[in-house]
DNA sequence: ATTTGTGCAAATCGTTTGCATCTGA
DNA sequence: TCAGATGCAAACGATTTGCACAAAT
């Protein structure tokens, strides 16, 4: 039932002398809280997160560090390319920790993000893109509620 | 340059005694305001709008109505099925007046939302909705920006 | 030592709400 | 008449920003 991706251009990391690496790569110094934050975003895998909840998991794993900081180190890593932001609500902004191609199920009830695996949605017939433009990225979004 | 496009089903509104019905098959009484709007937004024909920009329009069209009413206005509008709401960017909610099942371009540069005529674009390949769950929409976003 | 990051609180911005007043059927 | 609409200003919630202080290189 569980459905699991790996991706090899987000490499796994394991350990903080990787991380610290990953952050140095990006262009930013490798800070306490940048550091604590990237490990919380990219030890565990695929994540989908808010601002407010990622500081809610720093919390609870005892780091310090305040909200505006939060959202000023998620702005910083998605502007170097570590993350994705997705915004479908409105009123909330997604940072996604998978850069790579791929869409997304919106669960509308939970509010929530769920990974499609990569490459296995195909978009057929798309029109040309206006005059002077070119295209930058196609998003999917499958908006999906609980039956019944 | 401008792209033009007709739609059957959001039947083109030309005379307020029309739009006067339309309002009240959506169960909302037709009041100056409420008519006002209506008119801005289904006599133009497809118009991707948000809240301060079509208040933008009433005050060019002389119309005295606050931005309240016209936040109210369009949730009320898009309750009734009247219009589509659709959000890309996380600061700004669009409403749609085409409300059939199409997709959009989004232009990046501009801020601004372009359909992509109906029934054209095929997605493929979807994987199943996660257990438990229904599709309740797809959207396809295709985001382009000015070449160079 | 110098540059860059951080915390805090205040500012911002889109949007919603409470309430007194008005209006359409 | 009177339920339902409207306007206004105040409330809101997510996000950003300005500035004094702290930490990296």
């Amino acid at each position: 039932m569980t459905i699991v991706q790996f991706h090899m251009d987000d490499q796994q990391v394991v350990d903080n002398s990787q991380l610290a690496q990953k952050l140095r790569n990006a262009g930013l110094r490798p800070t306490r809280q940048r550091t604590a934050l990237a490990e919380l975003l990219f030890k565990k895998g695929d994540r989908h997160v808010s601002a407010e909840c990622l500081f809610e998991d720093a919390k609870k794993a005892q780091i310090v560090i305040s909200l505006a900081t939060v959202y000023n180190t998620l702005n910083q890593f998605s502007e170097a390319g570590l993350l994705r932001t997705i915004s479908i609500d409105s009123t909330r902004v997604y940072f996604d920790t998978k850069t790579g191609d791929h869409h997304h199920f919106f669960l509308e009830d939970s509010e929530q993000l769920v990974d499609m695996p990569e490459g296995c949605v195909r978009v057929e017939n798309l029109p040309d893109a206006p005059p002077g433009t070119e295209v930058s990225r196609v998003d999917v979004i499958v908006r999906v509620r609980s039956t019944k």
